[in-house]
DNA sequence: ACCATACTACGATGAATTTCGTACTACCAA
DNA sequence: TTGGTAGTACGAAATTCATCGTAGTATGGT
Protein backbone atom coordinates (compact mmCIF):
# COMPACT_ATOMS: atom_id res chain seq x y z
CA UNK A 1 0.00 0.00 0.00
CA UNK A 2 1.13 3.21 -1.42
CA UNK A 3 1.25 6.14 1.37
CA UNK A 4 2.30 9.96 0.99
CA UNK A 5 3.65 12.18 3.99
CA UNK A 6 1.74 15.33 4.96
CA UNK A 7 2.26 17.49 7.97
CA UNK A 8 0.60 17.53 10.90
CA UNK A 9 -1.37 20.82 12.04
CA UNK A 10 1.52 21.63 13.91
CA UNK A 11 4.14 21.22 11.16
CA UNK A 12 2.11 23.22 8.75
CA UNK A 13 3.95 26.78 8.10
CA UNK A 14 2.43 30.16 7.34
CA UNK A 15 5.43 30.40 4.90
CA UNK A 16 4.53 27.45 2.88
CA UNK A 17 0.54 27.62 2.90
CA UNK A 18 1.01 31.21 1.63
CA UNK A 19 3.35 30.31 -1.11
CA UNK A 20 1.15 27.45 -2.17
CA UNK A 21 -2.17 29.53 -2.10
CA UNK A 22 -0.02 32.35 -4.05
CA UNK A 23 0.10 30.37 -7.12
CA UNK A 24 -3.38 30.59 -9.07
CA UNK A 25 -2.87 27.26 -10.53
CA UNK A 26 -3.02 25.91 -7.12
CA UNK A 27 -4.97 28.45 -5.62
CA UNK A 28 -7.68 27.20 -8.65
CA UNK A 29 -7.67 23.48 -6.81
CA UNK A 30 -8.20 24.56 -3.59
CA UNK A 31 -11.16 26.56 -4.23
CA UNK A 32 -12.74 23.75 -6.35
CA UNK A 33 -11.99 20.93 -3.58
CA UNK A 34 -14.11 23.32 -1.71
CA UNK A 35 -16.56 23.97 -4.06
CA UNK A 36 -17.04 19.99 -4.69
CA UNK A 37 -17.95 17.83 -2.14
CA UNK A 38 -15.55 15.37 -1.42
CA UNK A 39 -12.61 13.81 -2.90
CA UNK A 40 -11.37 14.33 -6.01
CA UNK A 41 -8.77 12.24 -8.10
CA UNK A 42 -5.60 14.64 -9.90
CA UNK A 43 -7.07 13.99 -13.38
CA UNK A 44 -10.35 15.42 -12.88
CA UNK A 45 -9.31 19.05 -12.81
CA UNK A 46 -8.04 19.55 -15.99
CA UNK A 47 -5.98 21.88 -15.01
CA UNK A 48 -3.72 23.99 -18.11
CA UNK A 49 -0.30 22.59 -17.57
CA UNK A 50 0.89 18.92 -18.24
CA UNK A 51 0.75 16.05 -15.98
CA UNK A 52 4.00 16.49 -14.46
CA UNK A 53 3.70 19.97 -13.75
CA UNK A 54 0.42 18.91 -12.46
CA UNK A 55 2.07 16.48 -10.06
CA UNK A 56 4.38 19.12 -8.92
CA UNK A 57 1.50 21.51 -8.36
CA UNK A 58 -0.37 18.46 -5.96
CA UNK A 59 3.00 17.51 -3.98
CA UNK A 60 3.47 21.31 -3.42
CA UNK A 61 -0.16 21.49 -1.74
CA UNK A 62 0.56 18.46 0.09
CA UNK A 63 3.64 19.59 1.71
CA UNK A 64 2.28 22.75 2.75
CA UNK A 65 -0.72 21.15 4.48
CA UNK A 66 -3.79 22.29 2.19
CA UNK A 67 -4.68 18.97 0.88
CA UNK A 68 -4.50 15.33 2.20
CA UNK A 69 -3.78 12.80 -1.04
CA UNK A 70 -4.51 8.98 -0.41
CA UNK A 71 -4.09 6.08 -2.77
CA UNK A 72 -7.09 4.63 -3.96
CA UNK A 73 -6.01 1.85 -6.40
CA UNK A 74 -3.98 3.43 -9.67
CA UNK A 75 -5.75 6.80 -8.28
CA UNK A 76 -4.97 9.55 -5.72
CA UNK A 77 -8.09 11.03 -3.84
CA UNK A 78 -7.44 14.56 -2.62
CA UNK A 79 -9.19 16.25 -0.19
CA UNK A 80 -8.91 20.15 1.30
CA UNK A 81 -7.48 19.55 5.08
CA UNK A 82 -10.30 22.54 5.65
CA UNK A 83 -10.39 21.61 9.51
CA UNK A 84 -6.95 21.10 10.07
CA UNK A 85 -5.99 24.20 8.10
CA UNK A 86 -9.44 26.01 10.33
CA UNK A 87 -7.75 25.34 13.61
CA UNK A 88 -4.18 25.97 12.52
CA UNK A 89 -4.90 29.65 10.97
CA UNK A 90 -8.25 30.14 11.64
CA UNK A 91 -10.22 32.08 8.74
CA UNK A 92 -7.20 32.16 6.25
CA UNK A 93 -8.82 29.70 3.77
CA UNK A 94 -12.05 31.10 4.07
CA UNK A 95 -10.40 34.62 3.20
CA UNK A 96 -8.85 33.43 0.57
CA UNK A 97 -11.25 31.67 -0.92
CA UNK A 98 -13.38 34.62 -0.54
CA UNK A 99 -11.22 37.07 -2.44
CA UNK A 100 -10.96 34.01 -5.22
CA UNK A 101 -14.87 34.62 -5.86
CA UNK A 102 -14.49 38.14 -5.55
CA UNK A 103 -11.85 38.16 -8.22
CA UNK A 104 -13.40 35.60 -10.31
CA UNK A 105 -17.17 37.10 -10.24
CA UNK A 106 -14.86 40.45 -12.15
CA UNK A 107 -13.65 38.82 -14.62
CA UNK A 108 -16.96 37.42 -16.26
CA UNK A 109 -18.94 40.80 -15.02
CA UNK A 110 -19.01 44.58 -16.16
CA UNK A 111 -16.68 46.24 -13.77
CA UNK A 112 -17.91 48.25 -11.16
CA UNK A 113 -15.47 47.98 -8.72
CA UNK A 114 -12.59 50.80 -7.83
CA UNK B 1 8.04 66.42 -5.44
CA UNK B 2 8.15 62.50 -6.01
CA UNK B 3 5.55 59.93 -6.02
CA UNK B 4 5.05 57.13 -6.46
CA UNK B 5 2.68 54.61 -8.30
CA UNK B 6 0.17 52.59 -5.80
CA UNK B 7 -2.45 49.99 -7.66
CA UNK B 8 -6.02 51.65 -6.92
CA UNK B 9 -8.42 49.06 -5.18
CA UNK B 10 -9.91 47.33 -7.72
CA UNK B 11 -6.43 46.89 -9.51
CA UNK B 12 -4.93 45.01 -6.78
CA UNK B 13 -4.50 41.59 -7.35
CA UNK B 14 -5.06 38.35 -5.17
CA UNK B 15 -2.04 36.85 -6.76
CA UNK B 16 0.42 39.89 -6.03
CA UNK B 17 -0.73 40.30 -2.40
CA UNK B 18 -0.49 36.74 -1.27
CA UNK B 19 2.94 36.65 -3.29
CA UNK B 20 3.66 39.65 -1.44
CA UNK B 21 2.70 38.51 2.07
CA UNK B 22 3.81 34.72 1.36
CA UNK B 23 7.89 36.14 1.90
CA UNK B 24 8.72 36.41 5.62
CA UNK B 25 10.52 39.80 5.05
CA UNK B 26 7.39 41.55 3.88
CA UNK B 27 5.21 39.79 5.80
CA UNK B 28 7.10 41.06 9.08
CA UNK B 29 6.63 44.78 7.49
CA UNK B 30 3.55 44.73 6.93
CA UNK B 31 2.49 43.17 10.50
CA UNK B 32 5.17 46.04 12.05
CA UNK B 33 2.94 48.85 10.20
CA UNK B 34 -0.46 47.04 11.42
CA UNK B 35 0.76 47.05 15.19
CA UNK B 36 3.32 50.06 15.31
CA UNK B 37 0.32 53.14 14.76
CA UNK B 38 1.00 55.11 11.74
CA UNK B 39 3.66 55.66 9.57
CA UNK B 40 7.13 54.57 9.23
CA UNK B 41 10.23 55.26 7.20
CA UNK B 42 12.22 51.99 5.46
CA UNK B 43 14.96 52.33 7.63
CA UNK B 44 13.69 51.87 11.24
CA UNK B 45 12.45 48.28 10.21
CA UNK B 46 15.72 47.19 11.11
CA UNK B 47 15.37 43.95 8.39
CA UNK B 48 17.82 41.44 8.31
CA UNK B 49 18.69 42.61 4.89
CA UNK B 50 20.78 45.14 2.85
CA UNK B 51 19.05 48.47 1.98
CA UNK B 52 19.03 47.62 -1.38
CA UNK B 53 17.03 44.34 -0.54
CA UNK B 54 14.96 46.26 1.72
CA UNK B 55 13.80 48.58 -1.26
CA UNK B 56 12.72 46.04 -3.53
CA UNK B 57 10.82 44.59 -0.67
CA UNK B 58 9.01 47.71 -0.08
CA UNK B 59 8.41 48.14 -3.96
CA UNK B 60 7.08 44.81 -3.88
CA UNK B 61 4.53 45.63 -1.20
CA UNK B 62 3.25 48.73 -2.74
CA UNK B 63 2.87 47.32 -6.08
CA UNK B 64 1.03 44.66 -4.81
CA UNK B 65 -1.05 47.77 -2.91
CA UNK B 66 0.09 46.10 0.68
CA UNK B 67 1.97 49.23 1.80
CA UNK B 68 1.34 53.11 0.79
CA UNK B 69 4.44 55.22 0.14
CA UNK B 70 4.81 58.92 0.12
CA UNK B 71 8.23 60.56 -0.12
CA UNK B 72 8.45 63.08 2.77
CA UNK B 73 11.63 64.73 2.53
CA UNK B 74 14.36 62.67 2.07
CA UNK B 75 12.62 59.83 3.76
CA UNK B 76 9.68 57.43 2.36
CA UNK B 77 7.23 57.18 5.42
CA UNK B 78 5.10 53.98 4.89
CA UNK B 79 1.93 53.14 5.93
CA UNK B 80 -0.70 49.94 5.91
CA UNK B 81 -3.47 50.05 3.27
CA UNK B 82 -5.41 48.31 5.72
CA UNK B 83 -8.73 50.10 4.50
CA UNK B 84 -8.11 49.39 0.73
CA UNK B 85 -7.33 45.70 1.51
CA UNK B 86 -10.25 45.34 3.98
CA UNK B 87 -12.29 46.46 1.57
CA UNK B 88 -10.99 44.58 -1.51
CA UNK B 89 -10.37 41.04 -0.10
CA UNK B 90 -12.30 41.24 2.98
CA UNK B 91 -10.66 38.94 6.11
CA UNK B 92 -7.28 38.59 4.18
CA UNK B 93 -5.31 40.86 6.22
CA UNK B 94 -6.44 39.78 9.80
CA UNK B 95 -6.28 36.22 9.12
CA UNK B 96 -2.50 37.02 7.86
CA UNK B 97 -1.80 38.58 10.83
CA UNK B 98 -3.39 36.49 13.15
CA UNK B 99 -1.69 33.88 11.52
CA UNK B 100 1.57 35.21 11.90
CA UNK B 101 1.07 35.97 15.28
CA UNK B 102 0.44 32.13 16.54
CA UNK B 103 3.54 31.36 14.57
CA UNK B 104 5.03 33.59 16.42
CA UNK B 105 4.37 32.92 19.76
CA UNK B 106 5.40 29.58 19.36
CA UNK B 107 9.20 30.54 18.50
CA UNK B 108 8.75 31.99 21.67
CA UNK B 109 6.92 29.24 23.99
CA UNK B 110 7.27 25.52 24.74
CA UNK B 111 5.54 24.06 22.17
CA UNK B 112 1.78 22.52 23.06
CA UNK B 113 0.52 22.06 19.49
CA UNK B 114 0.08 19.64 17.45
C1' DA C 1 28.30 75.37 -0.61
C1' DC C 2 29.05 71.22 1.57
C1' DC C 3 27.99 67.07 3.79
C1' DA C 4 25.05 63.60 5.63
C1' DT C 5 20.80 61.04 5.22
C1' DA C 6 17.47 58.07 2.98
C1' DC C 7 16.54 55.87 -0.52
C1' DT C 8 16.68 54.29 -5.71
C1' DA C 9 18.49 52.35 -10.14
C1' DC C 10 21.11 49.25 -12.31
C1' DG C 11 23.53 45.17 -13.18
C1' DA C 12 25.08 40.80 -11.54
C1' DT C 13 24.59 36.48 -9.26
C1' DG C 14 22.84 32.50 -7.21
C1' DA C 15 18.75 30.15 -5.65
C1' DA C 16 14.22 28.69 -6.16
C1' DT C 17 10.21 27.96 -9.02
C1' DT C 18 7.68 26.41 -12.84
C1' DT C 19 7.57 23.93 -16.72
C1' DC C 20 8.12 19.93 -19.64
C1' DG C 21 9.24 15.23 -21.74
C1' DT C 22 10.51 10.66 -21.14
C1' DA C 23 10.72 6.70 -18.71
C1' DC C 24 8.96 4.35 -15.02
C1' DT C 25 5.70 1.96 -11.25
C1' DA C 26 1.52 0.37 -9.30
C1' DC C 27 -2.92 -1.12 -9.87
C1' DC C 28 -7.11 -2.70 -12.23
C1' DA C 29 -9.73 -5.03 -15.83
C1' DA C 30 -10.42 -8.06 -19.64
C1' DT D 1 -0.84 -11.96 -19.04
C1' DT D 2 -1.62 -8.23 -21.57
C1' DG D 3 -2.90 -3.83 -21.82
C1' DG D 4 -4.72 0.56 -20.11
C1' DT D 5 -5.04 4.06 -16.53
C1' DA D 6 -3.22 7.26 -13.00
C1' DG D 7 0.23 9.08 -11.37
C1' DT D 8 5.53 9.53 -10.05
C1' DA D 9 10.65 10.27 -10.60
C1' DC D 10 14.14 12.26 -12.77
C1' DG D 11 16.67 15.47 -15.37
C1' DA D 12 16.72 19.65 -18.11
C1' DA D 13 15.41 24.24 -19.52
C1' DA D 14 13.31 28.66 -18.75
C1' DT D 15 11.82 31.93 -15.82
C1' DT D 16 11.30 34.41 -11.70
C1' DC D 17 12.92 35.77 -7.19
C1' DA D 18 15.93 37.39 -3.56
C1' DT D 19 20.14 39.15 -2.72
C1' DC D 20 23.91 42.31 -2.97
C1' DG D 21 27.29 46.13 -4.16
C1' DT D 22 28.12 50.25 -6.38
C1' DA D 23 26.88 54.43 -8.06
C1' DG D 24 23.60 57.84 -8.15
C1' DT D 25 19.56 61.36 -6.82
C1' DA D 26 16.86 64.24 -3.95
C1' DT D 27 16.35 66.51 0.38
C1' DG D 28 17.57 68.77 4.67
C1' DG D 29 20.88 70.71 7.84
C1' DT D 30 25.06 73.38 9.01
Amino acid sequence: MRTLDHPSRGEMRLDAVLAALADPVRRTVACKLNDAFGDHACATFELPVSKSTATYHFRTLREAGVIRQEYEGTKIMNTLRKDDLDARFPGLLDAVFAAQNIERAEATAPEYRD
